[in-house]
DNA sequence: GCGACAG
DNA sequence: ATCTTGTCGC
């Protein structure tokens, strides 16, 4: 992964890379192979994790964990260059193929079109989605309240992505486009991963991962 | 100019 | 992201 020195060469790779974005997809609806991907962080150290569950009943079928150092900044807009050199090396390591991966945090959904999910989805080549916990850029209406419902995530007049109601009465979760990946197929598969919490399964999985490998790695 | 700002 | 107790609700 090409690591730059500044934000402003950060913001040229993105700009970039972008031209080898796959927004058509559409993707698979019934993916066999689902992946999650998490990164946990203590002082200036991180653990990347990759979880690939079943599509199906959702079981673990590979998991990765690698340890590594921060070596960029969290700047919002700039997440992927803090994140993927160490995600992309857990990927490596699967021995099997996802099918979709499924990023902790946003896809086009971003100030130049080109957040952490696409970011991914074009060094991989593999569909990826987004799905974020919080509000990062565009506007919306609160979607109603019971399980499923949505509404528009919209930036410069653009449908960037949608605010998803994974559980009822939960707060909702922002879902765009990552790669190969079409916004109905990526919302279609979040449901699919939220049968009980507000979280995809595969974010879940990962996010524990993370944590437990930075712990068991904290004497090393 | 001032604040907001994925994780 | 991470620092952190109790607390409301199922």
């Amino acid at each position: 992964m090409t690591m730059p020195a500044t934000a402003r060469e950060a913001e040229l790779i993105q700009e970039e890379l972008r031209s080898r974005l796959d927004l058509v997809g559409p993707g698979e609806r019934r993916p066999a192979r689902v992946a999650g991907v998490d990164v946990a962080y203590a002082d200036d150290r991180l653990a990347a994790a990759v979880v690939i569950l079943d599509g199906v009943t959702l079981q673990v079928l590979d998991q990765v964990a690698v340890p590594g150092r921060v070596a960029f900044d969290y700047v919002p807009g700039l997440l992927a260059f803090r994140e993927l050199p160490s995600v992309i090396q857990a990927l490596e390591r699967l021995s099997v193929t996802p099918d979709l991966v499924v990023c902790d945090g946003y896809g086009i959904a971003h100030p130049r079109r080109f957040g952490l999910a696409c970011h991914l989805g074009v060094l991989t080549g593999l569909p990826a989605i987004g799905v974020a916990k919080t509000a990062f850029v565009g506007a919306y209406d609160e979607p109603a309240h019971e399980r499923g419902a949505w509404s528009d995530l919209c930036l410069d007049g653009d449908v960037v992505g949608r605010v998803l109601r994974t559980q009822d009465g939960v707060k909702p979760v922002f879902v765009s486009v990552g790669h190969a990946v079409d916004l109905d197929t990526a919302c279609h598969n979040v449901l699919a991963l939220t049968p009980r919490y507000r979280l995809p399964e595969t974010t879940r999985a990962a996010d524990r991962l993370s944590r437990e490998a930075l712990r068991s790695t904290s004497g090393i």
